[in-house]
DNA sequence: TTGTACGCGTTATCAA
DNA sequence: TTGATAACGCGTACAA
């Protein structure tokens, strides 16, 4: 903030008081059209720009929101971003960007910095670190607007924008079924993550719905990355011997990617003797060799939505508090082998 | 800004004054060691978060800086950001983010935006329909520091971070003379836009520099994308009949796997046949079938770097002006003939 | 050690 | 139609 020009020194160029300058650059109707063309042109010649930090001081209100993301490298949140950012400028809004690095504290001192700003709302992607459930719900019951997205704490007073993990992970397996395979491994994450959680249950409540047999030994952990999905997959190839599974579901691309490979390695074929779809959209899933099967998250729509319920949120105080789930696409490549021709 | 604790409100509660309640929350020395801990504790009790709205109004510093860039979705101003991030985390400060959309218009409102809200700095990469030098020059000429990167407009008062595309065009052009290669075709881009200039005399100074003859009929235009550099590597390669260049230099990734593509209809291979190299290390070209050489652009250093310029220049008044030069790196893959084995 | 007055730039309110 | 005053929340400068 250097040297800025002001109303008072506006009005005082033209003789008047501040008060009617600031009338006129609002455009209120009780000025004189000619003091307002006056006023007009001195603020342009002057090179005036409002002071919107004085603004938000008496009117309470700064036209800014928060953003909290636990990374911004990967395309996911990018996009996230891209999402939100269409509705902030639409509307008018600022955004603050910032970045907790997947750890909770930081998280924290970046909502603290946020209030201090006196950001009119938070939009907000939980760490992977984050464990104290009360630390946002003392700032939401403050009366700030919160919304979550993606990584979500449900049932704490404020509105969530999420995407069915669960419902997809089944539809994926049930379109596998519907194809006529027969036997399954899946190539699970964490235990202890929510998504690693809800990707499993659909996986196997799919094969409950119909009546196929779930064989434990069939279910490897494999982490998040592709080495886990290599060593998930090779272990898998190892105890089922001459009789591996038809169909493979992976907790996300990379651990199929994993798996892809520890199945070539092994002389086998995708699809012809092993299928295999993955979940989460990888950039590269498109332009491998054999490309995958796998379900895309709608980042964008979800930064759009989550966007679009904070400001509704804000500038409507009654605006109710809902739980918004978007839809993953299945998006159907050659390794599932439900491609015709 | 909802309901917020002020400092007249802890004082009230506390029976004393305004002042001494800032003192003890801001650690001044000149506090009763008792007074200060009444106030700390009733401080939390009662939520108080500093309003760094008042607090920048009157210190004229927001410890806010304002990011403008042509588009997010991509990955390398997603890195950019990281490394701006990085950077303002360490230092205190927030950021703004904006998005010009590649339209010089919209980046105007963006700055004019930022203005009002009185970022102590501006990081920014031009649109690609900036073409007004004179809007940023008045902005600079008023005080307000900015620095560009990677899209700069230079001498007209802003330090600059950029990469040097003319250096390492010229570079990666001798690694493919230095591997004996002979015969070269170009894929350029647009005439007026500064990169392809800059890389088109890269890739003409190493020819002329090691005595090679430059054929003009082997430069094409194939713009930035993949379907350009398709039809303009196919024009090459009717062109030169049974005579095709020995080796391609592409202005950028995309227009690279066009080429790629092209040459692989032909019949011919990739590098026996055609070496080709590309630029800017687009995400997939580690992947594709025959990996590509390119050149890497250091996006998270270039972020990082601009914004502990952006930084050091509002913190010290006399901080130089300085353009400030990063290195590409070469990437060797198989695209160029060049790896061992 | 603590308190009072004032100003940062703006707008709402009331008076002229 | 215009002007004067106060207030937003805070910290500096000075006084007690």
């Amino acid at each position: 903030m250097g040297s800025n020009v002001t109303l008072k020194e506006i009005a005082q160029e033209l003789g008047m008081s501040a008060m009617t300058v600031s009338r006129a650059l609002n455009n209120k109707d009780n000025v004189d059209k000619n003091t307002k063309k006056r006023v007009v042109e001195k603020a342009r010649s002057m090179g005036y720009t409002p002071n919107h930090v004085a603004k938000s001081l008496v009117s309470r209100k700064t036209f800014t929101i928060g953003v909290v993301i636990p990374e911004i490298y990967h395309a996911f949140f990018s996009e996230v971003i891209s999402g939100i950012e269409e509705v902030t400028y639409k509307r008018n809004y600022q955004l603050f960007l910032t970045n907790s690095a997947e750890k909770f504290e930081r998280e924290k001192s970046s909502i603290h910095a946020l209030q201090s700003k006196r950001v009119d709302g938070i939009l907000i992607s939980c760490a992977e670190t984050s464990n104290d459930i009360s630390f946002y719900k003392n700032i939401i019951d403050t009366g700030l607007p919160f919304v979550f997205f993606d990584r979500c704490i449900e049932n704490i007073g404020a509105s969530c924008v999420t995407v069915n993990d669960y419902n997809s992970s089944k539809e994926v397996t049930e379109h596998l079924i519907g194809h006529g395979y027969k036997t399954f491994a899946h190539l699970r994450g964490p235990e202890d993550v929510a998504i690693a959680q809800k990707r499993k249950k659909g996986f196997l409540d799919a094969l409950a719905d119909h009546e196929i047999p779930v064989n434990e030994q069939l279910i490897e952990e494999s982490g998040f990355n592709e080495k886990g999905g290599y060593s998930a997959m090779s272990r898998i190839l190892e105890l089922s011997g001459n009789e591996p599974p038809r169909a493979v579901v992976a907790v996300n691309d990379p651990a199929a990617f994993g798996a892809m490979k520890a199945i070539k390695e092994k002389g086998l074929s995708i699809p012809d003797d092993i299928a295999i779809v993955g979940f989460s959209d990888d950039i590269r899933s498109e332009i491998i060799q054999t490309p995958l099967t796998t379900v895309r998250q709608p980042a964008f729509q979800i930064g759009k939505r989550a966007a679009q319920k904070l400001i509704d949120t804000i500038d409507n105080k009654d605006e109710p508090i809902a739980t918004i789930e978007l839809k993953n696409e299945i998006v159907i490549r050659q390794s599932c082998g439900c491609l015709p021709g």
